[in-house]
DNA sequence: TAAATAAAAGACTAATTTGTCCTTTAATTT
DNA sequence: AAATTAAAGGACAAATTAGTCTTTTATTTA
C-alpha cells in the first residue's frame, strides 16, 4: 500500500522539482532527461507532465528546442498545488477511516488526531515552493531518485 | 486517491473497533451485524475479518452461536497492529516521494518533514488500543459509519 | 442425528491505477 | 520547403485493489 500520495503524484512532485532546478537558468528540460533524472518510465512521466502543463503548473514547448520549464512566477507555486491537481484534495479533507461524512458533529474515532495530521501535511505542502530545493539538489544534498 | 490507508484497512479498523465494543460483555458479533454497523459489503468484511482472525487479532467461532469477538488481552492490541497486518509497514517507513531508498544519507527533499509526520501517525496508532473507544461508541459520541 | 447457522476458504469479477505505444501537431534547423 | 525533434493526444495493456459468489467445515439446537 502507498504511503500518502498516488504514484502518479509522487512522480509529479519529483518531476516538478527536477524541472525547477534544471530550468532555473531559463533552459528547457526534455522528457527523456526528466525520466532519467527522477527514475520514472518515460511515457508515464510524459502523460503526467502533459496534465500539469494543461493546468498551467509547468510550461512546455514543442519542437526541436522544446521541453519543459517553469515561469519565474511558477516558482511561487507550492507542492500543495501539484498534489491537489493530481490527487485531488482527499489528502487535505478525507476521513482517515473512510467515512463519507466525518465532522465535529459526527466524528470517527480518530477524527481529531487526523485533523492535526492533515493540518501538518497541508501546511508543509503549502509552505514548500517549487524552487525551494534548487540549490541543495544542485549540490547533491537532496535526491529525486535512489 | 486514498488518504492514508487502503480501503481494506479502513474497514479493518472500523470492524475491529466495532467488535471491541459489541463484544465487551463476552458476546459474539456476526458478520452481518458488523457489515451493517460499519457500512461495508458483507462478503468483503468477511474476507478481511478472516485475515485478522488467522493472524490472531480477533477471535472467531463457527456455527450457530458463532461470530467474532476479542479476547480480554486483545484489547491491548493497538491500531498499529491492525494497520501493519493489512497494509504492511509502508505507512511507518515508506518515502513520501516514493524513493526506494530514502535515508539521512541520501534524503528526498521532504525526508525530514515526512519523518515527523510518520512519527506522529505511528505514535497515534501505537497509542490507540482497540477497546479505547467502547464507551464513546456506546454513547453515540463517535461513529463508525456515516 | 438431522437441520440450521455461522465462519473458512478460495475462485471469480469489477474497478482503478499504473504503465506502454502509436499517431499527430508544432517548432527549429538545414 | 524538407528533415528533424519534441511534446500533445489518445488508445491500449498490465497490475493492483476492491468487491462478489459458491462450496466446505464446524458448532449448536431441536
Amino acid at each position: 500500500m502507498k504511503f500518502l500520495f498516488s504514484k502518479t503524484c509522487e512522480y509529479a512532485i519529483r518531476a516538478t522539482l527536477f524541472i525547477a532546478q534544471k530550468s532555473r537558468d531559463g533552459s528547457k528540460v526534455r522528457i527523456k532527461e526528466i525520466a532519467k533524472g527522477i527514475d520514472c518510465p518515460e511515457y508515464f512521466i510524459a502523460k503526467i507532465l502533459h496534465e500539469l502543463s494543461r493546468k498551467g503548473l509547468v510550461m512546455s514547448l514543442k519542437g526541436r528546442t522544446g521541453g519543459f520549464y517553469l515561469k519565474k512566477r511558477s516558482l511561487n507555486y507550492t507542492l500543495a498545488d501539484i498534489v491537489r491537481t493530481i490527487d485531488g484534495d482527499k489528502v487535505f479533507t478525507g476521513c482517515g477511516l473512510g467515512l463519507k461524512q466525518c465532522s465535529e458533529a459526527r466524528p470517527c474515532p480518530l477524527h481529531h488526531e487526523f485533523k492535526k495530521i492533515r493540518k501538518d501535511i497541508f501546511e508543509m505542502l503549502l509552505g514548500t515552493k517549487l524552487g525551494e530545493f534548487n540549490e541543495e539538489l544542485e549540490k547533491n544534498l537532496l535526491f529525486l531518485k535512489t
